[in-house]
DNA sequence: TTTTTAATTGACTAATCACTCAACAAAAGT
DNA sequence: ACTTTTGTTGAGTGATTAGTCAATTAAAAA
């Protein structure tokens, strides 16, 4: 086997990171809590990372990435741009509700001011640009409100948060197709022109 | 002088909190800096506040009511809903601008798991159901979409964090009436039956 | 097998933190 | 004037933290 116990820690180190990030806040967070959660020394950390910074950063970097990228699940199967537009949205929540711990932990970086660092991180910028443009080609076509693309994007990721909030404290809600009809209606609403 | 010292001291200390807690973070900011800050000796933070848990919570409850007192000012020189309702919305965002810190600081604690005993404080509670009242009340007269009031508490504070955040990225944009008319459409459009 | 390289441990360190306290200073009360 | 209460200081304390390192074990290469 090639290494397979060392990817095995640096994801329990990850996971456990995660897990205690959220509970407690990052700063709280002791490292050595971190090992014993994950079930490993407390010095292998340090063989990992770098450093305690080191690990939320790519922790966060990671993370983003796995949702950005979830967002566009399916896209091609869908033909319409307005059921696009929608998948998206559904996309967003559904991974949100379904990866709730790496949610709120992106929500919490997001939140601070200490990791300005890791928020300019190029791969993340990129994948801001391409969801930027995406944004752009519907005002384009005239599906989306003519109004700044940076404040459809901030608002439309707030809603949705808002959307996830809801869905994690009323977790049946999720099932109920008239409620998620409305929630898009409203949704839409929202942006159309 | 009846203690007036004693009162600017407190305060001082409270300002200095509000303003180190946003730039590093709750956990990241030591008792010493914030009365290295606020400009007086590190012993006497613990005269005005037992712990530094304390000084938390009475700083959140402190802004969060200074905050909600304010989103209904002038309510009463408005006579339609309508009129009401917008100006609920633009005394939030103004308000949030005016006194960035302080909701930047409230954004802080209530993304934060660890301080669950502060948002239960019985004042806040009070002011959230006198709140979500005065929203049933718009829904019950068809003014506002029928649908559950805590999904729409939640996403109209949604979309006024984030038109907050946005005028704050972008300042000129406030005084731009083109701007508040078109962000006012699309907040009611995603209110409206 | 032997050697080399990488993974892993946990005791240790230097720094930092929340909080205390004895001493002093200023106000208020008498 | 004197006493009591209240405000204020900053050095000190014990606990906790991020990060190190010499030593041990396991894996890979030779």
């Amino acid at each position: 086997m090639i290494s397979q116990l060392k990817i095995d820690k640096r994801e329990l180190l990850l996971e456990a990171a995660t897990k205690l990030f959220v509970e407690r806040g990052l700063h709280a967070t002791p490292t050595s809590a971190i090992s014993k959660e994950a079930g490993v020394s407390a010095g292998i950390l340090f063989h990992y990372f770098k450093t305690k910074d080191d690990l939320i950063d790519e922790l966060y970097v990671s993370i983003k990435k796995e949702y950005t990228s979830s967002i566009l699940n399916d896209i091609d199967r869908i033909k319409s741009d307005l059921g696009k537009l929608r998948l998206i949205w559904s996309n967003s929540w559904n991974w949100a509700i379904d990866n709730n711990l790496k949610f709120k932990f992106l929500l919490q970086v997001d939140n601070t001011n200490c990791s300005e660092r890791v928020k300019s991180h190029p791969e993340i910028i990129a994948k801001f640009e391409k969801f930027k443009n995406f944004i752009q080609e519907y005002v384009d076509k005239e599906l989306v409100k003519n109004i700044d693309t940076y404040f459809l994007m901030g608002s439309m990721f707030a809603l949705i948060t808002s959307m996830v909030t809801y869905l994690t404290l009323f977790p049946k809600k999720r099932n109920d197709q008239a409620f998620i009809e409305q929630a898009w209606e409203q949704f839409y609403n929202y942006l159309k022109p």
